[in-house]
DNA sequence: GAGAAAAGATTGAGTCGTCAAGTATTGAGC
DNA sequence: GCTCAATACTTGACGACTCAATCTTTTCTC
């Protein structure tokens, strides 16, 4: 009881430090092997998979922000680079002048295809070493309650 | 099944996907307050709670390095900080000119003990909210499995 | 015990993302 | 229909971390 000086026990806190290290080891991991094997970071990845999945492959840049977890300003220089690379491509929006949209390109979705083959391979081979299907479902259970409640906080 | 142009679905995905979220939204908001109210990031924080808990509070830069999945560069210049506020000092190793510990100052133990009063409460609060005591063991368990076995690969 | 490999740590260059401030457009109130 | 706040997005300055290269010290091997 003396020997310790601050208080690092407690369930939540341990789930949280759990937390930090999981996700710097296996981001670590898949990040370097996506950036090595195409030039991509688990963010662009994210990215071009939401817009793979949007309506027309397109997304408002806010939306995609929040989807990922980017401020604006990051999404913007994301974004940047993918545009430089072809993979994505800025469309203006008809009714609002204010909105650009990114649309993922059929080069960007050859790219997105061509990636997740090895990245999503690395996944499964990973996850499902450690887990078994139920834990698997039981831990993104889990998990899909730590966002905070995205831009609905009160609305009577 | 055609709307579909790439597969997400995968319960291994679907749990790194929510591991992502989950760690951007909780180290973003937990990160700011520390910055804010203490001039602390989540990393030093850990580190200095590292050092804290250890015999003589130091630890060689390696371990600690490993502790917090930094790469060693990322020690120096994070330790570099604190040395630099007073919180951690450099200490030569005896029985080996290689290795410089990082050493927590009295000063720095007082800075932990100040950040972790909040910064504690604001898991808590944010954990508790969202799991109950046996969840919450579960989470922890089921995280605790992903860091790919440190420094122990093969050994035969 | 001399030379080669390994281990601890640092540095330079570059990437990725943040915050704070700024521009432009839209829409609501009066 | 004019002002004013809110929304969408971009930019400049900066911080945190990585990789690759380097230096020093230790340890292994013969």
């Amino acid at each position: 009881m003396s020997t310790q000086l601050l208080a690092r026990e407690g369930a939540e806190i341990e789930a949280f430090t759990a937390l930090l290290r999981a996700h710097a080891a296996t981001t670590r991991e898949f990040n370097a092997d996506l950036v090595a094997d195409h030039g991509l970071t688990i963010n662009d990845y994210e990215v071009m998979l939401r817009l793979a999945h949007a309506p027309d492959r397109r997304l408002r840049r806010v939306d995609l922000a929040e989807e990922v977890f980017l401020t604006p300003s990051g999404i913007t220089r994301l974004l940047a680079g993918l545009e430089h690379s072809g993979w994505v491509e800025r469309v203006s929006c008809a009714s609002d002048a204010r909105v650009t949209y990114a649309q993922l390109t059929e080069e960007g979705l050859e790219k997105l295809r061509a990636a997740a083959k090895s990245h999503v391979a690395s996944i499964r081979i990973l996850f499902s070493e450690r887990f078994s299907p139920s834990e698997l479902e039981a831990l993104r259970d889990l998990l899909q309650r730590l966002p905070l409640a995205e831009g609905a906080s009160c609305e009577p």
